[in-house]
DNA sequence: CGGGCGATTGAATTACATCAAATTTCGTGG
DNA sequence: CCACGAAATTTGATGTAATTCAATCGCCCG
């Protein structure tokens, strides 16, 4: 189904090495082995225990929820130089996949645990607190806005965690942005193409997004 | 237009005397000054510099966020042993309000920040961590459910959290319920009025609902 | 170059919002 | 204790944004 070719790439990877996976990595200790997982793969599942941290090295990772009868709440999308995978108590509170294929720096948890003066802690609760930050604006973004500023604001925030580039590849699938706005595939779709009629993007295949008038997208997020 | 009388009450509380505080509190050191607040009063603002931690003794919290154009979004309701305010960066990203009278305990920030062994920051990292799970579960109920499913889940999550009563005491109004919800005051008011028609509930006054069959209102949430 | 999956587009439907009363609640004052 | 009145809530009628159902299109990979 899915080209299974990153999968099981296991390797010891000096820090320096890895240029993308941001400033925190090393301030958290995250050494130890990389590994890919091919677009699809479970990185681990909802209420598996929580044993390892993640850094996304290259490619793109998506946390989710699901209802009992199916339904899916992607609930962020974690990019490279992010971290993921922390968690309250012993189990993860939520799923994580493979947006395409990526490779991710492994760490365990135990590991980054604790180094005696509580200053790992502290890099922990600096972590969670932006996933705080990310999940209020998620909470405010589904319960207040309407299918286009969520559209435009998805847009924007994408651009801001790229580097501000004119041009974006979004690494997930209608469906995965659709499930993270709270929206249907056909209403994401149908506000592109609205975008694209009113000159803010223009839509090169299916993956790239050229983002016109960026400040007219940021004056859509309210 | 608001009574008055319980706003800048304060006084030096031996912690012995709090009993619905919760156990936390005493492990936060939040000893200090506990505080009164009326209905519909500011405990601090969007933006405000965040330099106390909040405990709550009686009454209910909201807090929540605006869009420029005005529309709300209520982010969490704190009851009795709940504790808030605690905050990534210097500032306050939400801001907090009194549901009705609330008596509070406040504690400077600087005094629970740092007891010198990093056991403080572990409990911060609790508390952000339990903030991050119950965020998380309002992004699930804003992207995924329906009016019904939502109004449910409220009344279940609030029951839970007020001990499993069979009846509920709501301190908010409709229209914190329909902003927490992502829905209208009517919406809200409708699907209450549908819940009591079969027979899931039975509405006494504005503030007291019976939980008729609590199972059903659970099977409700999926 | 062809097949298949993801994306787009169109038409019909619906859940919820909006607009507009009617009704209830509850604090206040007689 | 009861009646009044403002504010909150409920209910009704209508509108609409987004969903659902149903084709069709067009990338992209073999």
């Amino acid at each position: 189904m899915y080209a299974h070719s990153v999968q099981s790439a296991r390797t010891i990877t000096p820090l320096a090495e890895i240029k993308d996976a941001g400033q925190e990595i090393d301030r958290l200790r995250l050494v130890g082995l990389t590994r890919g997982f091919a677009r699809g793969r479970e990185i681990f599942g909802e209420g598996e225990h929580a044993d390892h941290v993640y850094s996304v090295i290259s490619g793109a990772v998506r946390s989710f929820r699901v209802l009992s009868d199916g339904r899916r709440q992607v609930l962020d999308f974690y990019l490279p130089g992010d971290i993921f995978g922390i968690e309250p108590g012993p189990d993860h509170g939520v799923g994580a996949e493979a947006v395409n294929d990526v490779i991710l720096l492994v760490a365990r948890r135990s590991l980054a645990a604790d180094d005696g003066d509580g200053a790992m802690t502290r890099r922990l609760l600096r972590l969670a607190v932006d996933d705080l930050r990310r999940s209020r604006d998620h909470v405010l973004t589904l319960g207040c806005r309407t299918a286009c500023e969520r559209v435009a604001s998805f847009l924007n925030d994408l651009a801001v965690r790229l580097g501000n580039r004119r041009s974006l590849d979004l690494p997930m699938s209608r469906q995965d942005i659709a499930d993270y706005l709270g929206l249907t595939i056909e209403t994401v779709s149908r506000t592109f193409s609205l975008f694209q009629t009113a000159g803010l993007i223009r839509l090169h295949g299916r993956r790239s997004v050229e983002l016109c008038r960026p400040g007219a997208l940021t004056d859509l997020c309210i």
